[in-house]
DNA sequence: CGGAAAATTGAGTACTCTCAACCAGCGTGG
DNA sequence: CCACGCTGGTTGAGAGTACTCAATTTTCCG
């Protein structure tokens, strides 16, 4: 979204602590109140809940550039939690500090607002993901949207990408077993759409995997 | 959210147009620009995407006093059908009145984006509904949602609702067919936890459906 | 009363899960 | 330097939940 100079200015200007957390390691937890709104400089970081029974369903996957827990802004308890998944540098930014500007300067708020929906606009794809597509389908879908995304955010259009998930990660991101995963996996490899393997993610055949996925990249709502 | 006296004239003050609408109709349609966003004042609506394989995803259920559609606000293309599930009473409200009464009116813009936030909680437990929960859990959970929701609206507490879904309806919004919703409302039946026939839903055993369902109602951020 | 929509039932199928074992890579420490 | 242990990935076999297809009954309305 096109913000004008002036608006820059007054963004950069927010008060922000820089943090540096480790993998695993827990911005925002179910339950709890949070103070402060997290920018992701570099690393990733994942939402997820956990069931009754104990099992996990990751909601989000936040990449470099992503707010990863704008809700907290607004909201008073924390429905969800947001971990790191890889070491993370952050910007840290109190509640107040973001109200406050999002009032006296309309255009960040709705620029941060945007954002929200955008959020918002993949979880109903997730839902879409979970809900009404195959094994095959879930995870070319998930690969397809971390591809465009990280691309998205280089500015660059390359078939590899840094890839830090584990299958585990995959599994709870597309309401999988990682058995299932692995195997959907080594089919998706042998049909030579993807190589996958030590951090790295190739997309040999994108029109392939966005076939098999199901994907279109309009939910993004990328071109604004 | 507690708006002031002044904040609700300003609100009310909004030019908007009441329209009817008849079951089926749509509010939005995948891949339109919107020019309005609509405020629930009678009947039900819902939203949903289609798969490339042609199955339908409902992704959220809007009941009286919900906006159905207030992501149309910022975003230029909507990424999901809005549908009304009955005949509907709506305000239809420009898009540009809004974004004008959200600029002037802070506690006013940040109202409008909670509700939005609220909406993006329900989608993310959602994904885990049918990301990770089995089909008995996945349908108690939805009726657990409703009638907390339907109670909220009303200020009143009754096992009785007004229950305007077919089973098809049921079995889209959780991932499942038909057949085996039909199936699972038996079973549920069976148990004594509920009672549904003829567009009623009464829940005879709330604990017994809430434990079923894994249901908390933090994520429906009510008692703000 | 007739017709369409919704709900129900049956039988067979298949996708995904569970459980359990095993392998590979890698950092740590003896 | 190599053994060890941990994490993550892979494989196998069997079970089960949910799906498909198709027919039938019930309900809802005009």
């Amino acid at each position: 979204m096109a913000l004008s100079a002036q608006d820059l200015t007054a963004l950069a200007a927010v008060p922000c602590e820089i943090k540096t957390l480790q993998r695993g390691q827990y911005l925002t937890r179910e339950g709890e109140q949070a103070s402060a709104c997290h920018l992701l400089i570099s690393g990733f970081a994942h939402r997820h809940k956990l069931t009754g029974s104990g099992s996990r369903q990751i909601l989000s996957i936040h990449i470099p550039g992503d707010f990863a827990d704008l809700d907290n802004f607004l909201l008073e308890v924390a429905d969800h939690n947001v971990q790191c998944l890889t070491a993370c540098d952050l910007a840290v930014i109190p509640k107040k500090a973001l109200v406050d500007l999002a009032s006296s300067n309309p255009p960040i708020g709705r620029a941060l607002w945007l954002d929200t929906l955008v959020d918002s606009s993949v979880f109903r794809e997730w839902i879409v993901n979970v809900g009404r597509r195959d094994a095959r389908a879930r995870i070319a879908h998930l690969l397809c949207e971390l591809a465009t995304r990280l691309d998205a955010a280089s500015g660059a259009l390359t078939p590899v990408h840094h890839f830090p998930f584990t299958q585990d990660h995959i599994a709870d991101a597309t309401g999988l077993t990682a058995v299932h995963t692995n195997r959907t996996l080594q089919s998706l490899r042998k049909e030579g759409l993807i190589a996958l393997s030590g951090g790295k993610l190739t997309i040999l055949n994108w029109d392939g995997l966005r076939t098999v996925g199901d994907f279109s990249d309009r939910y993004l709502h990328h071109a604004a």
